[in-house]
DNA sequence: ACTTTCCTGCCAGCATAT
DNA sequence: ATATGCTGGCAGGAAAGT
């Protein structure tokens, strides 16, 4: 996390990506200060009235501007119909006001009392009116935090009452994680089944964050989005959920790779949630079918998904895969089915407590992982059972000041923003639980058992006419399925200036916006990346990608300094760290990638990106010496990249076509006759139509050199045969079908790509 | 301790929109 | 032509697995 915290600095400070520009599917118009005031939009009028349109105008800032007046005129006495005494203060307010914030005011105005008598500290209620009043909670001592989030129950008035939980979902926030992962998903408001003091923010006041700024927290709910998109979803419920409390604890800066100006900010930092897009199905889903576990969706799912794949074959994922997953997976409802009836909060009071339960919040962290177990398995991978921590776990020793702004745009949504009928646990459970919950009320294939994976396909609806236009959704190998409706799968959290995108499900937070969108695959599995050699599913094109070289067996990375070729980085990482005493890339006093003790060559078994920065400035083949001084073995003529800036943009060099390269290693290859180790030329399949098609070398010059498959194994190709452009050693069979030698795996018939039949160029 | 896998900031390259 | 959006590869740290 602190590390996400580095880079988030240096995204900052630095040069961050390019700014993009917010998603046109967006509803930017309630973020605060940024959006636009109004949003059109029109829409063809589909009922056979094809030359007119509909039109759809949002003033996105009335709600605004609404609640501003009211507590204008409540401060000037102004319509006030309502009087609360509380402790022999009064406060006068308006019942339409209070009635709509606050379940407990609605049950009693609905009585026509006219005078309220509560029992809480006034200075306390008048936090809470505050609230009511402006959508925001400001400057509140900590020591009384406890006592508003009591008086927020009490009174049914959620974002109070909730005060204590939500942000902690947030993880990876800097500043506020902690590494140790020991209170793990255990915070809880105080309600006497919390955690042990340490992470529980109530029961330590000293602890306690203070919140100083602004904390607001609304809920702009989906249903606002659809208003301004025209668009007809319209049940309500979406508009609920979205409470999002963010409880901001200042921590201790105790984490190993906190930078220092990370501790700096935490002395004093500024939260602002602003806007939260997302979820709208999601939640609305969530209410219908939500279970506390989750694990019950998952089951019903794999039903699903069974049923509508009969004829899927998976054998050999359903081998590999975990047995823990398929067990905690495939559990029946009759778990979940006890659901903590925790659920049923009929009552303002239980709100915070039942919802922070430890399930939900260790569920979202730590779910997602658990269920791909991984790539590895079986697959569906794309989740990673690395445990995180969440912020408020991690309480802090240090408590300190923390100025934090939260702003919810949700909430202008609508009535029962107040959570009166809302269901806080629902809401906190839908959003760690997503993975849960497919679009169509269906479950994705995350949890799915090996075998599923054809019937991974079918969990949602594929997309035929993709929405976003041919192109895109015709991406060869990848499967789309239908888009959620506007979907708004992250919030946007500002602390000190910067912002983070926090993932609705899991609640990692990015600084980087593509980051989350890449990541949240995860949880929708819009999209799905199958491998083209067997039959499991990646919800990361990079995850298949990695796995399909494991098919191939092709080995990219080569040490300069002593030719041997690895498969990934990490095993050229731990190769130059071992045998040389160095990392890859270069002696770490200098930043300039000159220094690689590495090149990676373009791949040549898949038709992947290959970046003209890959094997920069190998187009000589380069080989370093045990003394340091790197050789050019052979440089071509062209090859000098000229006007190439040193360092780092010396990386975007020029492309190097593979020719170029195998001409290279043929020559140096020379040098090195003799000494050949038994190789195997793996030839694996596809780009061979591309190549084939334009020409160029036949595939066969592509094969690598690869060690008999033991892990770890590497491939020494500077000694080996001298052999220009290779030739097959060992391996003839190998390469009538190549992928197939490396790796028999599961292979059938509904195989979403079988491996390439014919093997290449032989 | 070592290997494997996951994760995420970053950025190149391409497609589409303006 | 330029701006914007999307995709996915890469580095390299970290967690998980062995
Ligand atoms: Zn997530
Ligand atoms: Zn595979
Ligand atoms: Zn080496």
């Amino acid at each position: 996390m602190w590390r996400k915290w580095r880079d988030g600095c240096r995204a900052w400070t630095g040069a961050p990506c390019r700014p993009r520009a917010e998603p046109q599917g967006v509803c930017s118009g309630g973020r605060k200060g940024r959006g636009p005031r109004l949003l059109m939009e029109t829409h063809a009028c589909k009922q056979g009235m094809t030359g007119l349109k509909l039109i759809s105008a949002t003033d996105t800032r009335y709600s605004e501007s609404l609640l501003r007046s009211f507590d204008e005129q409540r401060k000037a006495g102004l319509f006030c119909d309502v009087t609360v005494v509380v402790r022999g203060r009064t406060f006068r307010a308006h019942r339409n006001v209070l009635s709509a914030s606050s379940s407990y005011f609605h049950e009693r105005l609905s009585a026509a009392a006219d005078v309220i008598e509560l029992d809480f500290r006034p200075e306390v209620f008048q936090e809470v009116l505050n609230y009511v009043y402006s959508s925001k909670i400001v400057r509140v001592r900590s020591d009384l935090l406890k006592e508003l989030i009591e008086c927020g129950r009490a009174l049914g008035v959620r974002f109070i009452a909730n005060l204590g939980f939500p942000l902690s979902h947030v993880k990876g926030l800097p500043g506020l994680s902690r590494d140790d992962g020991e209170a793990q998903g255990r915070v809880r408001l105080s309600d006497g089944t919390r955690e042990p003091a340490k992470s529980d923010p109530c029961r330590i006041s000293a602890a306690m964050p203070v919140i100083t700024d602004a904390f607001s927290l609304s809920s702009q709910t989906f249903e606002n989005c659809n208003s301004i998109l025209d668009k007809n979803d319209g049940s309500g419920d979406g508009g609920e959920d979205d409470d999002d409390v963010l409880f901001v604890s200042k921590q201790e800066p105790q984490h190993k790779g906190v930078s220092s100006s990370t501790n700096e900010n935490s002395e004093c930092s500024d939260v602002e949630y602003v806007d939260s897009l997302s979820a709208e199905n999601l939640s609305v889903k969530e209410k219908r079918q939500r279970s506390p576990s989750g694990r019950r969706m998952f089951a019903k799912n794999n039903d699903a998904a069974t049923r509508r794949n009969s004829g899927a074959p998976l054998a050999a994922a359903e081998k590999s895969m975990p047995s823990e997953s398929i067990s905690s997976q495939a559990q029946p409802d009759s778990t979940s089915a006890k659901t903590p009836s925790s659920l049923s909060p009929s009552s303002a009071a239980s709100v915070g407590g039942s919802c922070a339960s430890p399930a939900a919040s260790s569920g979202g962290g730590e779910d997602p992982r658990r269920r791909v177990s991984s790539s590895e398995g079986y697959k569906v991978s794309g989740v990673q059972k690395k445990r995180v921590t969440t912020i408020i776990e991690e309480s802090s020793s240090n408590p300190g000041d923390f100025k934090l702004k939260l702003t919810d745009v949700w909430s202008s949504s609508g009535p029962g923003g107040a959570g009166k009928d809302e269901n806080p646990c629902e809401m906190d459970s839908s959003l760690s639980t997503f993975k849960e919950i497919p679009q169509n009320g269906e479950y994705s294939r995350d949890g799915w058992p090996a075998e599923r994976s054809a019937a991974v396909s079918q969990g949602w609806e594929r997309v035929e006419s993709p929405p976003l236009g041919p192109a895109r959704n015709s991406l060869p190998g990848v499967r789309r399925r239908r888009k959620a409706k506007g979907t708004r799968n992250y919030y946007e959290l500002i602390m000190d200036g910067k912002t983070f995108y926090v993932c609705v499900v899991c609640k990692r937070s990015y600084s980087c916006l593509t980051s989350l969108k890449r990541h949240f695959n995860i949880h929708s599995w819009e999209k799905e990346y199958p491998c083209r050699y067997c039959a499991r599913v990646f919800a990361l094109a990079e995850y298949r990608t990695k796995h399909e070289l494991q098919h191939t067996g092709e080995r990219r990375y080569q040490c300069l300094l002593c030719g041997l070729f690895f498969m990934n980085y990490q095993e050229l990482c731990s190769h130059c760290k071992q045998a040389h005493k160095q990392h890859p890339s270069g002696r770490k006093e200098r930043r300039d990638t000159d220094n690689k003790l590495y090149r990676l060559l373009p791949c040549k078994t898949l038709e992947i990106k290959n970046y003209s920065y890959v094997s920069d400035d190998c187009s000589a083949t380069p080989v370093i010496s045990e003394d340091g001084r790197m050789c050019h073995v052979n440089p071509g003529p062209e090859r000098e990249p000229a006007g190439e800036p040193g360092g780092a943009s010396s990386s975007q060099g020029r492309v190097l076509s593979w020719d170029e390269i195998f001409v290279d290693m043929g020559e140096d290859g020379e040098e090195h006759k003799g000494d050949a180790p038994e190789f195997e030329f793996i030839i694996p399949e596809t780009t061979r139509l591309k190549t084939q098609q334009s020409g160029q070398r036949s595939r066969e010059n592509w094969g690598v050199p690869v060690a008999p498959r033991t892990s770890g194994g590497s491939t020494r190709a500077t000694d080996s045969p001298a052999t220009p452009p290779l030739r097959t050693v060992t391996g003839g069979e190998s390469s009538s079908q190549p992928w197939q030698a490396l790796e028999r795996r599961e292979q059938s018939p509904s195989q979403p790509t079988s491996p390439p039949s014919s093997t290449t160029t032989h």
